[in-house]
DNA sequence: GCAAAAACATTCTCGTCAGTATGTTTCTAG
DNA sequence: CTAGAAACATACTGACGAGAATGTTTTTGC
């Protein structure tokens, strides 16, 4: 029976994933360069060969944390911007958005954040090169997101800024720093963590003047 | 005679600079961990030997760059707080100046962005912690002045802010990020560099709304 | 102009880690 | 029940880089 495939394939991509999450939780624990293979296999209960039974390389697993990062911010903010709303609300929530990814998932964005300036030097491979700008394409295609609701900010009226590509700069800048300081305190309630994300991007929005 | 005294540490502490610039050229260019120490002999064109003379370990320039871009930082901002003036104003002149600081000295304030995390983790001897605490402390010491001219703006009624510790983050969140997407182009004068520091600075200080 | 010490160059060692090769177990299809 | 393939484990190798050891030149105080 074929009713089997999906669920051979299931225990497959779950393997994966537990790889992808474990290498996410090693990047973040001893930074990109010093996680080694046998890390994230302890980090696995498991050994090396199993790591590279379902990747190539090292660069192979970073590229996948990379990518599900991406992923993590997409689904959260794309469905903002499709709803109608004045640009002013719309930024102000998909910054809201962005904010809480970064903490839910910072194991993953805390990985990307570091390793993007290591792996832009002296990457060897073609193919790694080529999926490095994928990925950066990628991002960039997100930080669109936020430039274009800026620009339509200025259109209607609703957000005054003296150079977009700038303003989204800033914006992003102040959101991802997220992931340098904040810390998981596990006395913190989750309406309390919502509450930075929430503070955090209001105080951008809205600048700091009285 | 000892007017020569001067003269001798001058050479030495001459040496001892060159290497440390170089180095920062070489976090800048290669990441902090994949530079060796034979990228830094060569891009100052000469051996390890002059580096292990003046230094005795990669993290001893390590923490020589990091000193040395905070003590830029703190040329440059420190002037500034001590002048009587709104502090809705000062807080813009302030970031204004760490803005251009971080453009004026990006080898130095890319290296430190980059290194932090990783030194953070796993640092055997004992002195190398202390010294990085002591690096951290004078790190937080400095975000104090601009948390400090927030809470005076608070107090004077010029600012505004639900949180004065996030509104701090964010603050330098957004101007630190210049260091990751700031490129250096030949063909850009200064002015139109600056016009670039001044206009994050504001966006930041006045924010997104109309 | 001469010890001796500082500044630099050259060579070697030793540990670490990515990647490989090869073994062992656990599935699954027929 | 069994062949064989997929999923893992274990042991090894090869490269690379930090730091030490040792050699050579330059500087400086007397």
């Amino acid at each position: 029976m074929n009713a089997r495939d999906p669920e051979l394939s299931q225990r497959k991509v779950g393997s994966r994933q537990q790889i992808i999450e474990a290498a996410a939780v090693c990047f973040m624990k001893y930074g990109v360069e010093k996680a080694t293979m046998d890390h994230m296999a302890r980090e696995l209960g498991s050994t090396k060969g199993r790591v590279y039974h379902h990747f190539g390389s090292k660069n192979e697993i970073y590229f996948a944390v990379y990518r599900e990062a991406m992923q993590f911010c997409f689904d959260a903010v794309l469905p903002i911007v499709d709803q109608p709303m004045p640009s002013d609300k719309k930024l102000l929530e998909m910054a809201c958005a962005h904010a809480r990814v970064m903490m839910d998932t910072l194991p993953f964005q805390r990985s990307i954040r570091q390793g993007v300036n290591y792996y832009l030097h002296a990457n060897e491979t073609r193919t790694d090169r080529e999926v490095l700008t994928e990925l950066i394409t990628r991002r960039n295609d997100y930080e669109d997101l936020f430039r274009k609701v800026l620009q339509e900010g200025l259109a209607d009226g609703t957000l005054s800024v003296p150079d977009v590509a700038i303003a989204g700069r800033a914006i992003l800048g102040a959101l991802n720093s997220l992931v340098d300081w904040y810390r998981i305190r596990p006395e913190q309630s989750r309406s309390e963590q919502m509450r930075i994300a929430d503070t955090l991007a209001t105080t951008i929005v809205r600048g700091l003047l009285a």
